[in-house]
DNA sequence: CCTACCGATCGGTAGG
DNA sequence: CCTACCGATCGGTAGG
C-alpha cells in the first residue's frame, strides 16, 4: 500500500524524499481536517509548504493518491493517540474505557487542526464511491471493530453482562463521541465532552457486573 | 432572511421566478447532500437543471447566498419530515420518541439523496467561520433544542425521572442517530438503524417512571 | 525539486 | 432567462 516512493524496504533511515513526503502529509492531514479531503487542493497545500505545485506533486501520482496517502497518515496518527495507548491498559472494561477517553482527549487536544479527521471524512465520502471512500470506511471499521473486540473481551472477563449485544453496544459507544464532537466543534458547547464522558461511563456501568473493576474519568 | 427575490409578501401565488427558485433549491439540497455544500458548484447545478450558469445565478447574488438558501431549504424539509409530525403526538415521552423515530425514518427513506444533509454540512463546516457555518449551527441548535424541550416536557409530565440532566440526555439522543447514520451510510451496516432504535428506546425506558406511557418501535 | 505550460472549470459580470 | 466573456484556480504534464 502507499505509493512506495523509495525502493527501500527494511528499516533503513528514511531518505530525504521520504522525509519531505512525511512533512507534506502532516500538513495535508491538518488541511483536510479543516477544508475536507476534496477541498485539499494541491495548490493550497504547496503554498502552505512554500513549495511549487509540481514539486509537491512529484511525490504523488495523482490527487487520489494524495488523498489515499493522507488517509493512511491520519490513520497512523489516530492509532498512535487512541488505539495503541489503550492496548497497554488492563483488558476488559478498563481498556474499553481507555479507548473512549483517548478518543475524547484526542478531540479535546485538537490533534488535528479541524477536529477529528475521520469524522469529517466519513460524512464527506459516505455517499460517494471509489478507493478513497473505501479507505475511510476501512479505517472506521477498524475503529468500530476495536470497540467491539474490547466489549467482547470485557464480557469474557466477566466485567460486562453476557446478555448484551456487543455489536449494538459498540455502535452506541461509537456514536456518543461523534455527537459530542459535533457539540464541541460546531455548537461550541463547552460541556459537550464532559457530558458525553459521563454518559459513556454511566452506560458502561449500567451493564457492568459486580466483579467489574472500577473505572473513572481521568483528571 | 433569504434573498426575497420577489416583492410579494402575503400568501399570493408564487411567481414563475419563485417556482424556478424552489425547483433549483430542491436539486441543490440533493446535490449538496452528496457533494457537500462547498462541492455544490453553480456549473454542476446548472447542468443538472439544464439551464445556463448565469440564468441560475440570477436567482442568487453569490455562491454564499446559494449556500444559505440551500441550508434554509434543507431546514424546511427537515422540519416537514421530523419536527412538525412530532408536534401532533402526545406531549412527553411519546413525542420525544416520535422525534427519534422520524429522524431515523428520514434517513432510512433517503429524503436527501446523500443521507442527512445536516450531518454532512455539520462536519463540513464545523471548523470554518462565516454566515454559512452560522446557519448550519443554528439549524443544529434548533434540533438539539427541540430534543431538550421534549425531554423537559417529559420530565414535567412525569414520564421521565426528574433526576436526569435534560441537556446531557438530549445530547445522547442527538448523538445516537448520527452514529447510526455513519453505520448505515458509510459502513453499509444494515443493522445499524435497527440497533440504534433499540438503543434509544432502551435508554429512554431506563429513565422512565412507572407512569410513563408505553412507546414501541413503529412497524 | 523547479519553470513553464495545458485544457477545464471555478465564481462572477456585462449586456441584452 | 440567455450568450459571451473575465481572471483565478483546478489537476496534471513536459522537460530539465
Amino acid at each position: 500500500m502507499g505509493t512506495a516512493a523509495s525502493g527501500r524496504s527494511k528499516a533503513e533511515s528514511p531518505s530525504k524524499g521520504d522525509r519531505t513526503r512525511e512533512s507534506i502529509l502532516r500538513v495535508a492531514v491538518d488541511l483536510a481536517s479543516v477544508e475536507g479531503l476534496e477541498g485539499l487542493t494541491i495548490g493550497r497545500l504547496a503554498d502552505e509548504l512554500s513549495m511549487s505545485k509540481s514539486g509537491l506533486f512529484a511525490h504523488f501520482g495523482s490527487k487520489e493518491d494524495l488523498q489515499l496517502a493522507t488517509v493512511a497518515a491520519a490513520r497512523e496518527i489516530f492509532a498512535e493517540h487512541v488505539l495503541r495507548p489503550a492496548l497497554t491498559v488492563e483488558a476488559g472494561v478498563p481498556r474499553l474505557w481507555a479507548l473512549c477517553e483517548n478518543w475524547i482527549q484526542y478531540i479535546e487536544g485538537k490533534v488535528f487542526k479541524g477536529g477529528c479527521f475521520f469524522a469529517a471524512a466519513s460524512f464527506e465520502f459516505d455517499s460517494r464511491s471509489g478507493p478513497v471512500r473505501d479507505a475511510i470506511a476501512a479505517a472506521m471499521k477498524e475503529w468500530l471493530g476495536a470497540l467491539t473486540r474490547a466489549v467482547d473481551v470485557a464480557i469474557r472477563e466477566k466485567h460486562l453482562k453476557a446478555s448484551i449485544d456487543s455489536h449494538q453496544f459498540a455502535l452506541e459507544i461509537y456514536s456518543l463521541p461523534i455527537g459530542a464532537h459535533c457539540g464541541f466543534q460546531l455548537l461550541e458547547d463547552k460541556k459537550a465532552l464532559k457530558h458525553i464522558r459521563t454518559s459513556i461511563l454511566a452506560r458502561i456501568q449500567s451493564v457492568a457486573t459486580a466483579t467489574c473493576p472500577q473505572v473513572k474519568i481521568r483528571r
